[in-house]
DNA sequence: TTGTATGCGTTATCAC
DNA sequence: GTGATAACGCATACAA
């Protein structure tokens, strides 16, 4: 019995269209059928396949005519495994509903894509354990590279696995690798303080992440630093640094507004924040801008629906998601390594009607 | 020289940190390193590693301590190769950034995750060549199943592509597969369509995308049907089919708003056409809902930040990756199968202000 | 131009 | 309880 022929098992009267192969068989086609049935060696078969030009073109095109009836594709696995080039390229995400996340995995999985590479995906939920399961299963799969949005805190295991292979590092700065692709906050942090400085407001109020991240703390460090230049700092009862959840920004912003004296003013700094904090100043009834000023971070897409329009500070989404799929693919393709060192692109600031003067009785 | 002795060949003053391993060997090691290293066969480790019960406890314990300091990572192409088990699960969408997609991509990710296969995503675009390729890149990965959000105008070879394996449809069924997770848009569609009635509106107007797709042609047809049943009609000229795109929302809306009558109430079909619809309002200073009653399709998260709010249609965004997610995880667990037939999940209309009265002097 | 034989890293089937 | 050895599907060095 010939290695192939248990595996032609499968009957003719097939059972649904979706549990049947093309011809009927459920099984997977490989060379050493095609080969089989043309009367070829595997070699010639894999050679006609491939375009290997030394190969009779009568016979390579016998090849893949027959390949097409037959509905062969092509195990990567195996030639993979042959060609020690592996097929897959990974990404690591905190989650991908975040919109900076979402973007970039929509670039990057197109642009490898036409590289002949796949994506994989994991998500990490910025939990260090289930992080490093995620990284392990990349590095199980081989991935000839991958896009990395570390948690905040990654742990020593996860950093050893990236050890020795291609990574770039996306939204948040770790020093796992010299590409990196950040979003640079700070100034538009400081802009919009400025600004809020200039309307004359005197209790600032500023809610957001946990600053261990670069991130974070970047865009804390533009409020402080510019209400520093002008004399003024953040108490620590007004600084609010959270989990970047929409149910934890509405808590904080609650508190915030119903104890003590209210702000005039108020920094949001994630998107998921912002969202907790809209749903507060709603809640409460806070006129805004007329009672309070309030900027918001994240997706711009919304914000001018309405007047008096949300100001709001928002990251280049597309362009980041476009630089870190141009450093992977400059990397896979193996030419000249992309230039080294973080590339940071600015926050913008929208600015619309959702600032206004401090209200006159302020202070 | 044995096999793997050609392996040893890096050096030991490596490089900078990232492209040396953790032992200072950019070189992966395998199952035969182990094995030589530690005098044994292949065989041996390879139990061991996988905790095969017949092996000594103390050389298991060696070989993992082993394995544990060399950084060895296995090989899931190799082991999937020799099992005929594929460690991959596919998933096609048109884009990730809509949020049905990303949240759905999210939670397969984890669950898929959680039964150690991976998530490969790949994204066609809307474009049937592109679906074509991505389909086909992902029945070489070997997927053991795959969770498809089809294209308006899938290809016959596409659908081939798909025969024979595990699928399941997204929120779009296109008769490939018995397992389908849909949102069922018209019952929300037409309690909108019933409320704009009762406040008086008799000139309308729906902009929505084309409708070869059963989304598209349901949520119009659940406007149609509750004008229908009230004796009115949706115009020709007040009805805009267009493909889902921030831009034809915008385009659409300021001819509509700028030529002929200006409907009183508008019904947008998509998220993409919603905020190019608000753009366009926003721009030509209508008042809503005084002048113009709005109800808009997607993402809540944002609708209720200002007054008056935005009348909203949302998709049971979560509980459809749920879903879908789990009937995955019940079809990859080979378990019983899940239930067959197409699961509808419900849409919701989450009503604001920006649905009136219509104005008095309409028609 | 084609066929034979070998190996990619792993697991499984046999002996021992 | 352990060790040779053969496969998994594919690509290639070498022989013919």
């Amino acid at each position: 019995m010939t290695p192939s022929a248990r595996r032609h098992i499968s009957a003719s009267g097939s059972g649904s269209a979706y549990d049947a192969g093309p011809s009927g068989g459920g099984e997977r086609v490989r060379i050493v059928d095609l080969a089989q049935e043309l009367q070829l060696s595997v070699a010639t078969v894999s050679r006609a396949l491939n375009h290997v030009p030394t190969v009779d073109d009568d016979i390579a095109q016998q090849v893949r005519d027959l390949a097409e009836r037959r509905g062969y594709v092509a195990n990567r696995l195996a030639r993979s495994l042959r060609m020690r080039t592996p097929p897959f390229v990974g990404f690591l995400v905190p989650d991908v509903e975040n919109l900076a996340y979402s973007i970039a995995v929509d670039a990057c999985a197109k642009y490898v894509g036409q590289l002949g590479y796949q994506l994989i995906l994991v998500i990490s939920g910025d939990d260090s354990a289930s992080e490093y399961a995620a990284l392990r299963s990349l590095a199980e799969a081989q991935v000839a590279g991958l896009i990395v949005a570390p948690s905040p805190d990654m742990s020593e295991e996860s950093r050893a696995l990236l050890a020795g292979r291609s990574v770039v590092q996306f939204n948040r700065d770790c020093g796992l690798s010299d590409y990196t692709v950040v979003c640079d906050d700070r100034p538009a942090f400081a802009d919009a303080t400025r600004h809020l400085l200039e309307l004359g407001h005197t209790r600032f109020a500023y809610v957001g992440t946990t600053d261990v991240v670069s991130n974070g703390r970047d865009r804390l460090e533009g409020v402080r630093g510019e209400l520093s230049r002008a004399g003024r700092r953040l108490s620590n009862a007004s600084t609010r640094l959270l989990p970047p959840t929409e149910t934890d920004g509405y808590a904080a912003a609650y508190e915030l507004f119903t104890t003590g004296s209210r702000p005039t003013a108020l920094v949001v700094g994630s998107s998921n924040l912002s969202m907790g904090v809209a749903r507060a100043v709603r809640e409460l009834g806070i006129a805004i801008p007329q009672e309070m000023s309030l900027v918001v971070y994240g997706d711009d897409r919304w914000g001018g629906l309405y007047e008096p329009g949300l100001t709001t500070i928002t990251a280049p989404y597309r362009e980041m998601a476009r630089t870190v799929a141009d450093i992977v693919t400059e990397l896979l393709s193996g030419g000249r390594r992309p230039r080294r060192g973080p590339v940071r692109l600015p926050a913008e600031l929208v600015i619309r009607g959702s600032i206004a003067p401090a209200p006159p009785r302020s202070r």
